[in-house]
This record gives C-alpha cells, structure tokens and sequence, in this order.
DNA sequence: GATTTTACTGTACACCTGTTCAATAAAATT
DNA sequence: AATTTTATTGAACAGGTGTACAGTAAAATC
C-alpha cells in the first residue's frame, strides 16, 4: 500500500511543527531536535522520512510551485512569452505567483538556504517556457539553453524584487517585463 | 595598524586547511573542527574570525569573482553587451572566467550550499553591466531592473552547463548567447 | 479476530556546535 | 629592551547531530 496511517500522522505532525517555528525564527536556526518536540515526534523517526529540516520544508515548497503552474496554465492556454508580438502582461502569472506567497518566497531567497529550492523554481519556470514553446524553434539555437536563459531572467527580476521588499506591485514587474523583452524588435523598428 | 601577524598566519592556515579538505568531501559536510585539526588552530580561534564553514570559503570566492571584473573590463572596455547590433562573441568574457575556474563553481552551484555565493556572483555581473550600459537607457524601463534581468539570464546559461557538467564549450556558449540576445531583431527583419 | 508487517519509541554513543573565561604568548608600541 | 596591547589557547558547558538497535505498538493483511 501507499500511505501507512502512521506515517501521514507523523508528516503531519511535523510539517504543522514547522510552520509553528517558522513564524518565530528563520529557517537556518531551527533544529531538529526543536521540530520533533513540538511534533511529539521521536527524534530517530524525523530522520526515517527526512535527513535535514530543509527537507521537510522542501515539500511545501513543491506544493507551492504546483500552484504555480496552475496558474500560469489556467488564464490563457499556450501563450508564449517569446513570441513578443502577442506578449499580453496578463499572460504572465509568474509575478502574482510570488506576490501571493511572498512569505514563503522571503525564505526561499533568503541567502543562508541552500540553492536546492532556487533550482526547483528555475525548474518549474524552466519547463513551463519549454512546453509553451514547442512551436516557436529558431535554428542555431539550443532550445533548452534558450528556455535556461528566458526562465533564469525572470527569475532575475524576482531577485531584484525580493531584494527592495516587494515594493513593486505584480502588475508593474509585467509591464517591465514586455517592455524588456521588446527592446531589440523596438530597436530595429527604428524606435 | 591593519595586520596582525598572528592573523594573517591563522588565516593562511586555515586557507590552507580548506584546500586539503575540500578535495576530500564537499563543503557542506566539512566541520570547522576538522578544519581547526588540520590547521592547528584553536577551534575558539576560528569563530573570532568565521561563524561557519561559508565565510571562510567567501574569501576565496571574492579572489574569483574579483578575476572574473578583471578578464571582463581588460580586452574591450566599455563594450555593451545589450547593444546587440555591436556584440561580440569575444567581448563576453564570463563564460571563459567560469571555465577557468571550474572546480570552484562546481562547489557554488551545488544545491546545498547557501544562495549566498550565487547573490556573489549575480551582484558581480549585474555591477559590470550597470557600468556597460551607462549610455543606453531605454525609457520607461528600470535600468537596475534591466541588468538584473540580464545578468541573471546569463547566469541560467551557466546553471544549465553545469547541470550538464560542463560539456559545452565557453566559445560554443558565447555565440548562443549572441543568437539569443538576437532573436527579436532578427524576426522584425523578416528573417 | 488472529497474524504478520512495519512505523515508531527510547536509549545510548561519539562527535560537532557555539559560547564563555582566565591564562598565555606573541605581536605592536614606547 | 621594557611595556602595553591583543590574538590565541585550553578547558568546560549545554545543546544539537547522525546513527544504531532492541522493544513496542499500531497499522495492514489474512
């Protein structure tokens, strides 16, 4: 079978334990052995499911990011955001992705985390461009390379984001982002 | 005075003693008392100076990203890389700097190190672009926004060469990234 | 409902962490 | 060369880490 009845309670335990820390200190600082006491959890079973906090918080995280392509799936089905002529800022949800679990993102930016949660966003992001532009292939160019580049450089605005407090509303990182993106054609045109 | 003696020596020593070690295991399962061992130093000596492993490994990748300002202002200074019109594959430097300096960008990218050392490298680049680009200011555009997008669109070419273990060559990856930069120009050309 | 399977517990161990403090030794300053 | 300053040492502390293993209890299976 699946799911032993224990181990669901025993994940549960410890994921609400987590989320209890997390609103006192920062992800670095939080120990084990703190977790499995607030959980009522013996300590030798966390380390039958997980091997260090940052595993356990890294199931949130993926159920995070599925939200993500949710979203970015829902509103407009295959819109590219390459193809810059038809670029429309609403198709873009990215930004309001991050807006919305803000909390959770000024952990996963914070620069005592490991890398890992900064890979599986650039993942995430990576395979939503790859799959919404099977169509659009220039020759010459690698098309995942390509996809590493787009998805990275939004993930660039969200650093620059992250790093002046979320300032910037969602809506004014979409603007900015087709205008970015339109600066070559713009250029060409003569602009 | 700037320089104690006897710092310079305990650093040195410890320098050292991460060297040795760092060809032995990864950094993220290295102790600052097998650290303090091999260096034979007090291991109360080392938090006067660290709080942990990272910091001292900080130092050395400051030396390196140091390199990577240098190679990229001396053979072509103030050659934008933005101005897609005038770039060129031999005046993007970073992609060699990476290749250079490999094995420590192997230990940078791993996904359990902090996001501290990839801020490092991203601060880097966005600093040489925000220099390069002085001159071209696109209205209604953030042109610290602009360069962060840039810089970390490069920075997911190189998170995809070292997914793929560095088998592309730096030269390979300078003319993709030209062919990228150029896509939009190209299509409003009607190519 | 009885049996088998397996998740969890409690205890123990060697080691690492981060901090404190008085004693020492090696610099810098005079 | 004598004195002052300060980096380093060693020892000690409470707590965390990762692992092992026999015993227990709660599931799943029959």
């Amino acid at each position: 079978m699946r799911t032993d009845l224990r181990v669901i309670k025993t994940k549960e335990a410890l994921h609400n334990a987590l989320l209890e820390v997390l609103d006192e200190k920062s992800l670095d600082d939080i120990s084990i052995s703190e977790i499995c006491r607030k959980a009522k959890v013996n300590r030798g079973t966390f380390y039958l499911h997980y091997a260090q906090v940052e595993n356990l918080f890294e199931e949130y995280f993926k159920e995070i990011t599925a939200d993500l392509a949710r979203s970015y799936q829902e509103p407009y089905r295959h819109v590219t955001v390459l193809n810059t002529k038809e670029l429309n800022p609403d198709t873009i949800r990215i930004f309001h992705h991050i807006e919305k679990y803000q909390h959770f993102y000024r952990i996963v930016f914070s620069k005592k985390v490991p890398l890992l949660y900064y890979y599986l966003l650039f993942e995430e992001i990576k395979q939503l461009l790859l799959k919404d532009q099977e169509a659009i292939l220039h020759e010459e160019i690698d098309h995942e390379l390509h996809c590493s580049y787009q998805a990275n450089a939004i993930i660039g605005i969200i650093i620059d984001w992250y790093h002046k407090d979320f300032i910037y509303s969602a809506d004014y990182l979409n603007r900015q982002l087709v205008q970015i993106v339109n600066i070559q054609s713009g250029n060409s045109k003569g602009t």
